[in-house]
DNA sequence: GTGTTTGCAAACAATTTGCAGAATT
DNA sequence: AATTCTGCAAATTGTTTGCAAACAC
């Protein structure tokens, strides 16, 4: 059975309150704040107990850091390559990507996740100034 | 300027061969057979360079380890929760994913990446007769 | 000959784990 | 009292890097 733990609503509620999506370190810095004790393990001990109970999502963008998303509704996420971003895409709510699978794809598919990714317009705008 | 290398193309023509998805680690395992005094950094070192030339493609499942197909095409992944295996995932030639993107989103997008996740065919029904 | 690539080993970064003590039920 | 959770530190894993020698042009 599960217990209470402190750290753990904490950790719960500096995600939702967040747009962006938190590194663990983010979150560590974070929740540090007014949880001064609280250890770096404690964090992914926490994080990947919400993601298997379904609480919160990991995003994973391929640049060697998990980021993760107390938004558990279906969307996507734009990732800027250069910067390293990632932010939510709007998208219809009830999507039509099921649509896309080949009607002979023969396994069962629980959930999917789509990455958009490319240069941000900041970053875009930075690059236009610096030549 | 670029220079050939034996090592270079024996993992390029490796990934090539391949259907599945393979980890550096696999490369490194397979090419080794034909080049027994190749290293894992050597492998690392022309795998990140083929995914900057657009020659093959990193995939990221948030299992902890990339992986690379050498199929470019536009196309979808899924992977297997359980076993971690990735296959492919069949898809029109022409993907209308665009559409979902919402026209108030302001950035450039460059590519996606699209995974579907599930418990596979294979893994059901080893957990069928396992109980 | 010059510049790129390699093998090797050490370094690194992100995450996980073992354990004794603290907190929750 | 029993069990879960924590802090700490060490361990582990996947990947990157520095360097001298080997190779390609």
């Amino acid at each position: 059975m599960m217990k209470y733990s402190r750290q753990r609503e904490a950790i719960k509620a500096y995600l939702m309150e967040r747009q962006d999506h938190p590194t663990a370190e983010m979150v560590y810095m974070s929740v540090r704040e007014t949880n001064p004790k609280i250890s770096l393990g404690t964090v992914y001990r926490n994080l990947s107990l919400l993601v298997s109970l379904g609480e919160i999502q990991k995003i994973c963008c391929g640049d060697g850091v998990e980021r993760y998303d107390a938004n558990v509704t279906p969307h996507y996420h734009y990732h800027c390559t250069n910067c390293g971003r990632v932010v939510d895409v709007p998208m219809e709510q009830v999507s039509p990507i099921q649509m896309l699978l080949g009607e002979d794809f023969p396994e069962e598919v629980e959930g999917y996740t789509v990455l958009f990714h490319g240069t941000c317009r900041d970053c875009r705008e930075k690059e236009k100034k610096t030549g």
